[in-house]
DNA sequence: CAATAGATCATCT
DNA sequence: GATGATCTATTGC
């Protein structure tokens, strides 16, 4: 792939309008390249449904940090999820990205996702996408904006229409419609 | 098909 | 000691 990273400056703003504009961008890890076909924003101290919502630990810090900046945590033991911090340094906004429609490394993807049969199935979901794209929660704090992980523009973004829901499997605010997808894509998670 | 259980651990109370 | 921004396999209709 060649495409250059997107800049800082397009993660510095409310955490809603990149969970938006990251929609139809390509997510790079090394060879292997994803299209965002699916994004939450979590608004962070206003947001009950947020981690940073009840402030800043060893674990959040990365929230409170500058924006383009990678926040991997584990849940349930047993999957890791992948965010992008947004907003400016002290405001813990940042983006979950849900589900991707993979574009390069397809094999890479299928050995690190074994049994997985329907490529649509590869990544369309929080805890699938980041094991087939290989993040870890090496990548916490990873700067997205240089290195080998980064989102970049498509070379030719197809237009799309965006359908906006309600965030899945949390308990507080579960029905503030800050879930964004690419409406009639394969790829967004049921 | 829909519903449910089990896996498994870092973080927070 | 409980919980969670999940996934998969299995059971039940």
């Amino acid at each position: 792939m060649k495409c250059k990273p997107l800049p800082r400056s397009f993660y510095h703003r409310p955490a809603t309008e990149v969970a938006r504009a990251l929609l139809g961008k390509i997510l790079v890890h090394g060879a292997v390249s994803a299209r965002i076909v699916e994004t939450e924003a979590y608004l962070g101290l206003e947001d009950p449904a947020a981690h940073a919502f009840r402030g800043l630990t060893t674990r959040t810090k990365v929230l409170f940090g500058p924006p383009a900046h990678a926040y991997v945590y584990l849940i349930y033991g047993m999957y890791e999820c992948l965010n992008i911090v947004a907003e400016t340094e002290g405001s813990p906004g940042c983006v979950l990205i849900r589900a991707l429609e993979p574009l390069t490394g397809l094999a890479t993807m299928r050995r690190r996702r074994p049994g997985v049969g329907r490529e649509e199935d590869l990544a369309n979901g929080p805890g699938k996408l980041t094991l087939a794209m290989g993040i870890t929660r090496r990548h916490n704090g990873r700067d997205v904006t240089r290195g080998n992980l980064y989102v970049c523009e498509s070379e030719h973004e197809e237009a799309f229409e965006t359908g906006v829901s309600a965030r899945i499997g949390i308990r507080h605010a579960a029905d503030w419609p800050l879930r964004f997808y690419i409406a009639g894509n394969r790829y967004v998670s049921k």
